[in-house]
RNA sequence: GGGCGAUUAGCUCAGUUGGCUAGAGCACUUCCUUGACAUGGAAGGGGUCACAAGUUCGAGUCUUGUAUCGCCCA
């Protein structure tokens, strides 16, 4: 056992033990050495990411059960990497290259991947460098990208597949489009959000009319009406009956519109009329079908307006949105313009407006892979955590719609489809052929669009594992145990791995999904670099300790709730950490070098005292409440067991009561209470080790718990101890109860001390009258320890007691404490306080009185509800004697 | 518009099958550098459990409605 510092150095503890831990391959699972699996994947971030406090929450849970179950003796592994994040990373690489003043059409396709690759090899690790540093376990040497070689064959087999089943078409539709990114989105990458916007009412003049003739249309998006090639009414509206037949002619461009009647055109909607624009609305588009309408694109890629929209071409969507405007107010052709809020899509990448256009991409066929994805859920063989979510997932999965899964970037992994441009033969294969499997021409040409970043992380559970290929580590660690995320990604990522599991290895992919909550600010704001509230976990890290930043995260977390914290909150960890770290060299400081047996000592019941018997029954609470509260993914709840017991039970009673007992002159005493306490630390560390992982190793070093080539990440889990055991050691619930209740005696005599201001070194003289025989003799047995926790002068515990007229006093379940003070009492003070506890008391006893009169709570409550009831109405009305008897006594004094 | 969640101490939150005499951490007040720890110790103050009605012997907990806030989806 080598001497612990004086002060705890989390920096290089930490640095020092995640390289040992590294170096010693401890985070490493393997197939081969069989036992039972838990395996969990990575959610993996962004190559481009940073490490935020969402990461450090998910990670640190992720940590939290892979620690704890190897510790249970699972054959575990945690299988961390990176997703290539297509439209993230080309965005970055972008930047960089506008820098030199460069885009990426002028390196062309094949120098631009290699400038991602180039970028990504000199950065790509930065995520992966701060999860070490949170102290993550991960299976390193598993490391998986989503665009290593293995991951990517992968995804073309799997498109290979789909495409052959036909659940992978292309077709013209109208997706999401960002117009900065210039690619197609998915509908789950277009973020919604409420915008105050204006709703514009607009003139269309009626041909052959009269110069008044005209109906309006209201539209959000004025600058798509030079797409306009209709204007809709309700069937059923009579109010514009007098329209059918009729043509229109749509403002500014002139051209001829017809009317027609759909069922979609909800007639209490604006005016009832909505213009028709098939190429640039998804609602348009499927009337455009329904009647067979033209589709006019007027907008290029980058959000500019083409040439077919006249005089605005070129203009950007925006201006020409307001130029339009302005030529229909000069043509008196705005009948209104009113606020209007309304939601509207951005790209979940850079926050441009996504725009709806009208192009040919690539889609999955949802239906048919959605169908066992939802059984596997309905079934219970996924199940949600907390168990609400299962609902968002199956209403999503119940209404799932095809899924846009071609990019039109650069960056990913590329369609693996190939067109002849001779015979116009379209066929998916891996790798580019020499000629036209159906013409033989060379005149071949791979498909330009790269796949969704989603369309290789939803192969993630098996992919991982080397799959398309078969081996051990395959099928012993599929399907795996626990996937832990946030539910943003619920629709990103969760259903379409449980969908590609299920079709790709007839199995679910996970058991359980552990949705955890989002963190915030401590004002409740999403945290993000934009809004600068983001607390960066590094620098907590830096300031605090991982350790300290884990276990504030856990502790501040309630289960699936949103977390609010502040730099100031990670101080619980902190002082957490310092106090365990001086706990330990207060024990180091007394045991001189004495080895004891902390795995499975024996105890004999007639050498332990109420309150070692006391210590070890919480430490075996303990054990239970963790590993429970693990189990039921309730981690503050873990966190807060660990606290409880450590820094309450452990440190604030039995260390205190330690201190007469080493500074005593009973050797056999202080051997056995240094046996206990050993055994009890060295248990905690072992249940706190997953939260706080590098200062639990450190310690159970530095206390000489494990030999030093051994570490406590493969000490085993603690087991709490029957009833039988702990009875022989003399540990019972009748002992635990009457050192809890020893606990308030000294609370309460303690308050009297702090009544009389009585400074806490200066020794005062207490009188016990015991509230009963059973409690006389242990406390007087108990004498020692009452003199040494009140810092008593003289203590007596005396059945007979009559006090003085005037000693301060207070009331216990065990007994009236008095102090003695000499002409110091305040009798009037003393009368109040006692006053107005025995208002308390009366109110309490009139509220339990009136519940055991009333028959129908004696007569339906259970018995043993009653009987508590009973039980505390005695108590109440021994206490109001006493206290009535006390404060006679002051009054007569 | 539909769905979900929240509303408990000054703040952030627990409170699991209804039995509560409503807890914790932080903050606050008083005292204390006593031989592990001031990143600490001892003691203390602080609550109409959002509101209303209902079910029940009993409601912070269940039901319905209302209000406010947040999230997701359209």
């Amino acid at each position: 056992m080598s001497e612990l510092p004086k002060n705890y150095d989390p920096k290089a503890i930490e640095e020092r033990w995640y390289a040992e831990w590294l170096a010693r391959g401890t985070f490493h699972g393997d197939a081969a050495r069989g036992g039972k699996p838990y395996c969990i994947v990575i959610p993996p971030p962004n190559v481009t990411g940073i490490l935020h406090m969402g990461h450090a929450l998910n990670n640190t849970i992720q940590d939290v059960l892979i620690r704890c179950r190897r510790m249970q003796g699972f054959n575990t592994t945690w299988v961390p990497g990176t997703d290539h994040a297509g439209i993230a990373t080309q965005n970055v690489v972008e930047r960089a290259l506008k820098k030199e003043g460069k885009r990426r059409d002028d390196l062309g396709r094949e120098a631009f991947v290699e400038r991602v690759w180039q970028w990504r090899a000199e950065y790509g690790a930065t995520i992966i460098n701060q999860l070490k540093k949170l102290g993550s376990a991960c299976d390193w040497e598993r490391e998986r990208f989503t665009m290593d070689e293995g991951l990517s064959n992968a995804v073309a087999e799997v498109f290979i597949r789909l495409y052959e089943k036909k659940l992978i078409y292309r077709g013209n539709y109208i997706i999401n489009w960002c117009p900065r990114c210039r690619t197609a989105l998915s509908d789950e990458e277009s973020e919604h959000e409420d915008l105050g916007g204006k709703m514009y009412h607009i003139r269309y003049p009626v041909e052959g009319g009269k110069k008044k003739d005209f109906v309006v249309v209201a539209t959000t998006r004025p600058e798509t009406l030079l797409g306009d090639v209709a204007v809709a009414i309700n069937p059923r509206d009579e109010r514009y009956r007098w329209l059918v037949g009729k043509t229109l002619r749509l403002p500014v461009l002139n051209r001829a519109l017809s009317v027609i009647e759909d069922d979609f055109v909800d007639p209490k909607f604006g005016t009832g009329v909505v213009k028709v624009t098939p190429a640039h609305d998804p609602n348009d588009y499927e009337m455009g079908m329904r009647h067979n309408l033209e589709q006019i694109n007027v907008m290029n890629d980058d959000g500019t307006m083409n040439e077919v929209a006249g005089p605005y071409a070129g203009m950007d969507r925006f201006a020409c949105r307001e130029s339009i405007v302005e030529d229909l107010k000069d043509a008196g052709l705005v009948e209104k313009i009113e606020d209007h809020d309304h939601a509207v899509g951005h790209c979940y990448r850079c926050h441009t407006m996504v725009e709806p256009r009208l192009s040919p991409q690539w889609f999955v066929k949802m239906k048919p892979l959605a169908r066992p994805a939802i059984e596997a859920v309905k079934d219970g063989r996924i199940r949600f955590v907390p168990e609400r979510w299962t609902k968002v997932y199956l209403d999503w999965m119940e209404n799932i719609r095809d899924w846009c899964i071609s990019r039109q970037i650069w960056w990913g992994h590329r369609i693996p489809v190939f067109y002849c441009d001779d015979c116009s033969h379209e066929w998916a294969a891996r790798d580019k052929a020499a000629a036209c499997p159906k013409c033989g021409s060379a005149k071949i040409r791979q498909d330009e669009d790269v796949l969704d970043t989603w369309f290789s992380s939803w192969l993630w559970p098996f992919s991982v594992f080397g799959w398309p290929g078969k081996n051990a580590d395959l099928s012993f660690y599929y399907p795996t145990r626990t996937l832990v995320t946030a539910s943003e990604i619920i629709f990103f990522w969760v259903a379409r791995m449980i969908m590609a599991g299920m079709e790709f290895m007839g199995d679910i992919p996970f058991s359980e999904v552990y949705i955890h909550g989002t963190v915030r600010d401590d004002t409740g704001l999403k945290m993000s670099k934009s809004l600068g509230n983001s607390i960066d976990p590094l620098d907590i890290i830096e300031k605090y300790s991982a350790d300290a930043l884990r276990f504030s995260l856990i502790m501040l977390t309630a289960t699936g709730q949103d977390v609010y914290v502040s730099t100031e909150k990670f101080e619980i960890g902190r002082n957490f950490g310092t106090k365990i770290w001086n706990a330990a060299r207060f024990m180091q400081m007394n045991t001189k070098g004495e080895v004891f047996e902390v795995r499975a000592p024996r105890f004999e019941a007639g050498s332990l005292s109420p309150d070692d018997a006391h210590i070890l029954a919480k430490l075996h609470e303990a054990i239970t409440a963790c590993t429970e509260n693990i189990e039921r993914f309730r981690f503050n709840d873990y966190a807060k067991a660990m606290y409880e017991f450590l820094w309450h039970q452990f440190c604030d009673w039995y260390v205190e009561y330690s201190k007469q007992i080493l500074f005593g002159g009973d050797e056999a005493r202080r051997r056995t209470v240094l046996g206990v306490m050993h055994y009890v630390f060295a248990q905690g560390l072992h249940l706190l080790h997953p939260l706080m992982p590098f200062l639990t190793e450190e310690l159970w070093h530095g206390m000489g718990y494990g030999k030093p080539e051994e570490t406590i990440m493969h000490a085993p889990w603690p087991v709490s101890l029957d009833a039988d055991t702990l009875q022989e050691w003399g540990v019972s619930a009748a002992v635990v109860n009457y050192v809890d209740a020893r606990h308030d005696l000294i609370r309460i005599g303690r308050t009297l001390r702090a009544d009389y201001e009585i400074a806490p070194g200066q020794k005062v003289d207490y009188t016990i009258k015991p509230a009963d025989a059973a409690a006389a003799e242990r406390l007087e047995a108990d004498r020692a320890t009452l003199v040494a926790l009140l810092k008593a002068g003289e203590l007596t515990v005396d059945p007979a007691f009559v006090p003085g007229k005037t000693m301060p006093s207070g009331l216990s379940p065990l007994g009236t404490i008095y102090i003695s003070l000499q002409g110091l009492v305040d009798s009037e003070a003393e009368i109040k306080k006692l006053s107005g506890q025995l208002e308390k008391v009366e109110q309490d006893l009139d509220r339990v009185t009136r519940k055991l009169e009333n028959l129908d709570f004696v007569s339906r409550a259970p018995a043993e509800i009653v009987d508590q009831q009973k039980e505390r109405k005695r108590e109440l009305v021994e206490k109001r004697e006493k206290l009535a008897k006390l404060i006679e006594m002051l009054a007569q004094a």
